[in-house]
DNA sequence: GTCTATAGGTGGATAGAC
DNA sequence: GTCTATCCACCTATAGAC
């Protein structure tokens, strides 16, 4: 019950969360007015209905990835750095028992409204473009090695740490996540 | 509206479809009622509870699934071979757009019966194990390569490809699946 | 075993007072 | 902007006739 920030975002905020724990079918206006400390009409006013909560949800939620794949590429020049960070970025989530939000969005993506899939698609693809850059980056530097193209690479990166945090949570064992994506990791990794 | 086959199969194949295209919160007694032609009542005489029906659903799937690596298993020695035909279970579940229903049921765990998240979880267990024979097996017989423990590969294995179903539907890119299960394959396997 | 009828609860959503 | 009050559709579930 933060009454600090302004209600839209408070909305936002206890509407991911959620949706990251449960998903977009399992959680209703009464859930977020209760974490919030609202009535279900005041969610009305900010989100006139679900599907316009659920855009806004993820067209923030990408924003504030974007950000964070921007800090990641000021804070080092190293592709392996780059990508360990990456990494850990889906595991601080997963600390706090939380999927990507996008990842679970997918599952429930033929009850999703048009828009809010169209989110999720793209939210897909900026991954891909980035772990492309970032693999490309690294094989020229010889730090990484694998076959086929960069792309097809980071695309089964995706899939292997989205896939990561779903088993992993199913098992209810974060350590699982771990080690898969560290395995992944040295898939690609020049040894010294 | 098959009517040959006896009531409760009716009920879990309509289930089962709904579950692994939407999700388990998002279909009802009524939308499997209008599926199999009856009426919700008498899908409770059948299943009391939706826990019931869930728990039913998986061990159902389990068993089935089981019985395909039984198959898998008697049908070739090369654990390449195996390891093909595994992911082509998956392949074709995903042609009719459906995800792995217990990787559906994943990304609902948090709002799952117990006894129906303690089916996924062994779910998971079963693919991880049988996973990791064939990769012994193919290491041994030198058909495979890979660094670390085989139990190891088998969990990275099991995540990708559940991660893949998962994207692909998003981004309704099947083929994406396909190239991304294909270069897992050649990951391992051994150049002759 | 399947039906009709219905209960009690919750879903998203709106009107209008404050 | 937030509230109370309310709407109707839908949810899971049960009782009892057939």
């Amino acid at each position: 019950m933060k009454r600090s920030e302004d209600t839209a975002t408070m909305i936002l905020d206890a509407a991911q969360h959620l949706a990251q724990t449960q998903g977009y079918n399992a959680f209703s206006y009464a859930d977020i007015a209760s974490e919030v400390g609202i009535r279900t009409a005041s969610i009305h006013y900010h989100f006139p209905g679900k599907g316009d909560l659920g855009y806004s949800l993820v067209a923030r939620y990408r924003q504030i990835f974007l950000q964070s794949l921007t800090e990641i590429d000021q804070t080092t020049n190293k592709a392996a750095q780059k990508l360990k960070k990456y990494i850990d970025l889906y595991h601080w989530s997963l600390l706090e028992d939380r999927m990507c939000l996008c990842g679970m969005l997918a599952s429930d993506i033929a009850t999703l409204p048009e828009k809010v899939r169209d989110q999720v698609k793209i939210f897909f693809d900026v991954n891909v473009a980035w772990l492309a850059t970032i693999l490309k980056d690294g094989r020229k530097a010889d730090e990484f090695i694998y076959r086929g193209t960069a792309e097809a690479q980071a695309r089964l990166m995706l899939a292997s740490i989205q896939g990561a945090m779903l088993v992993a949570r199913a098992l209810r064992n974060t350590g699982q996540f771990q080690k898969v994506t560290k395995d992944l990791f040295n898939s690609i990794k020049k040894a010294k």
